[in-house]
DNA sequence: TTTGGCATTTGACTTAAGTCAAATAATTAG
DNA sequence: CTAATTATTTGACTTAAGTCAAATGCCAAA
């Protein structure tokens, strides 16, 4: 999966100047302030979000209980999948957890760029895939982990996410309650 | 996701005769007897299996019990994803579970006629996006919904599973004991 | 520096699902 | 058709993690 980030950075970096050019033009600079919302559950993501400083988190409510599915940082995409893809409206919410600033990039503009531009067919498809094996990846240490070994594979490959991030939000996305948290941390 | 795999079908109906022909030119029909393995765990996964016949599953070893992670009927695709698109090697077996055709696509080729045929870029896009959906989908399910939800869920969205496949199967893919598979089915 | 509000921990108890072992039922091969 | 396998069910017990309630710690604003 490293290899594969690599190859995304390696095309944005090698983007022609028009490519570039042309993603910016259908980008926009938005700032969220702590706790605000980027896209609510409900709406049709019509965006994606170029995270450019803070941290983000995806989540939805489950009775009274929310489940974080993914916390994203710098350089990172926040964007609700499905409804992305099928114009239906989201289950998930995307939330600031810090004050956040993000290249908003309008869905239909960069579907119609993309005829001109390959590039960003390429670019589309990597992060597509980039983000399939990490939900496969996912999947299976649910499966895999308990609670104690999922806590420390986060600590091992996300030590960024324990020192920036309360651990109610670390707990919902282990999809474990808070106390069992509080438990495992005293006995890694 | 229905309309997202009419989308799919569409695509593949308008295919021109030239795209037809070359995707014909780079897959080849194999058959597997029941039981057989189409992959093995530790191999890189270099080709798909378009499901011309029968039914297969994708299952990974955890300590010594079977997850499975997909059934795959008539006309669906058989892939180890993140082996096929990492070229690491499989964590999952793709194994016949009854007699199977399949058409095999080669990876390499299929990359290469792509270049000369947009429909295919078109085709990869919308399948992964297909496959992403219903990571998302399987994930939120095993978070929002225990052992008798879930099978009642299966029973409503794929009545062909339980028809065709033995319970053993079901469970691992319901991740679930086959003891309380058994006993979810008498509460139905 | 105190107070009110979060965040985190600790304790006691519950529960969904797992495990292990044994009993039936259903297929399949001879 | 009958034996032998294999699939499924049932029972008794265990366990990981959840729940509810209370205690403690930690800031941040007045």
């Amino acid at each position: 999966m490293k290899r594969h980030l690599k190859k995304i950075n390696a095309l944005i970096e090698n983007f022609d100047v028009e490519t570039e050019l042309a993603l910016q033009s259908v980008s926009k600079t938005k700032k969220y302030k702590k706790g605000e919302f980027l896209l609510y559950q409900g709406e049709i993501c019509k965006s994606s979000f170029w995270i450019e400083e803070g941290i983000t988190r995806k989540y939805y409510m489950n009775d009274k209980k929310e489940v974080t599915t993914e916390l994203l940082f710098k350089h990172d995409l926040a964007v609700a999948f499905s409804s992305y893809v099928s114009n239906q409206p989201s289950l998930e919410f995307i939330q600031a957890i810090t004050d956040v600033t993000v290249s908003c990039i309008d869905k239909n503009s960069f579907r119609d760029i993309k005829e001109n531009h390959p590039q960003l067919i390429q670019l589309d498809l990597l992060m597509t895939e980039y983000y399939t094996m990490w939900l496969e990846k996912r999947l299976f240490e649910f499966h895999t982990l308990n609670a104690i070994e999922r806590y420390k594979l986060l600590l091992l490959e996300q030590p960024d996410f324990i020192r920036h991030i309360p651990l109610t939000y670390i707990a919902s996305y282990l999809v474990i309650s808070l106390e069992t948290l509080s438990r495992v941390r005293t006995k890694i």
